[in-house]
DNA sequence: TTAGAATTGTGACAATAGTCACTGTTCACC
DNA sequence: GGTGAACAGTGACTATTGTCACAATTCTAA
């Protein structure tokens, strides 16, 4: 899709020019990772189209979601990161195939002074993203692993857009820092609470979940 | 203590000077609830000394301690909270008695632009306290109760530049989300690993926790 | 000084989650 | 069509955390 089109109710003219001119349009595809954690950010990525997963590892590879990135937002981290050249602390992995724009660091700044627009976004997407970090904060805090695993299946379909999750039961699990066997039991009595269908490596999430 | 003494090094004297003119000075006791959840958030707050304490609360009055501001800091989310007038996610309580600046929020934008020391300074307390979230985050996730004890009592420790901590078991049961019985067995084997000394509200770490 | 409140200690038990071992099923590919 | 890999189901067990009940201790304030 034309990028001065999907964003010109988000952006003034002269930024979209500026997109075009100095933006990357980059294409990744399902898997791919853009981001590991330990690498300095050097772009700012902006979606398109797909979605970019952010989670969060510990020192013995166990992983834990923490948000989606879908179109037209974008990671507060690295806006934060690029500012005084840190390092990830989050890996951003491609969860299906997805195009994004890739601004230089190197105009943030320059930006935030002359776009209001792009401040108001920059300033959004932290807000954003706080959120969602205290809504990860919460689930594992607060909800016991069956509430977990229904909100995470909740915000996968959101992320996707379908109520068809092509996961296996070994993903979720790392996903959400559990075991196989303990998500296919959760799994088993959602099913047999008809809320939904299990197939190989696929979940279909019936309208009662 | 002055306050543009303890600033010199951090802002440039124009601000400074604008600290002096339009900041109130606020000096509030232990225990004090500075911002609740839901309240609209009305001034940023820079401490000057005492610490505030930032938690995050579930539907059922569970808590969960998120992070601590400290003398020179100040409290990222008031930032993205301020700038477009959203309601609190977090409670902020003083954790003893403490002073802090408060800065109307509309000078916020107006000095982003205006002193690059003031935009450094809010940037850097983003990315801290993103920080201190992923921490967090990482403490729920992957670690045991007993390990996320320990680290709960340094943090404190650190927090008030003493390892004397004083609260009952019950208080830090709450703060851990966590309950009275099970925080108590596990301070009692860690006095018997030599780690601390228990006494009636009252923690003393000993040096090798 | 003394009653009541707050704090701490502890045993018994329940609930939740993780691990191990093994089985059966489905799929891809030769 | 057959074979091995990936995936899913399940019972048995363990570990961790939470809950309940109650005792013992210490503090506070009348």
């Amino acid at each position: 899709m034309n990028i001065t089109e999907q964003f010109k109710h988000i952006f003034e003219p002269e930024l979209l020019k500026e997109f075009e001119d100095k933006a990357k349009h980059i294409t990744v595809k399902e898997g791919d990772i853009i981001l590991d954690i330990g690498q300095t950010v050097r772009v700012i990525p902006i979606v398109l189209s797909g979605t970019l997963k952010i989670s969060r590892m510990d020192d013995y590879g166990h992983e834990l979601l923490l948000y989606y990135v879908s179109p037209k937002e974008s990671c507060a981290m690295t806006f934060t990161c690029c500012m005084q050249q840190f390092p990830s602390e989050v890996k951003a992995v491609a969860e299906d195939e997805a195009e994004f724009l890739a601004i230089p660091i190197s105009l943030m700044d320059e930006w935030m002074m002359k776009y209001p627009t792009w401040k108001s976004f920059v300033m959004k997407t932290i807000r954003a993203r706080f959120n969602e970090l205290l809504k990860t904060i919460d689930q594992i805090a607060f909800q016991k692993l069956d509430e977990r695993l229904i909100h995470y299946l909740k915000e996968k379909s959101k992320a996707t857009g379908t109520s068809l999750i092509n996961l296996s039961h070994e993903q979720i699990a790392n996903e959400m820092a559990s075991s196989r066997e303990v998500i296919s039991r959760l799994l088993k009595k959602l099913e047999n609470d008809k809320k939904l269908l299990l197939y190989r490596n696929q979940i279909k999430l019936l309208k009662d979940l």
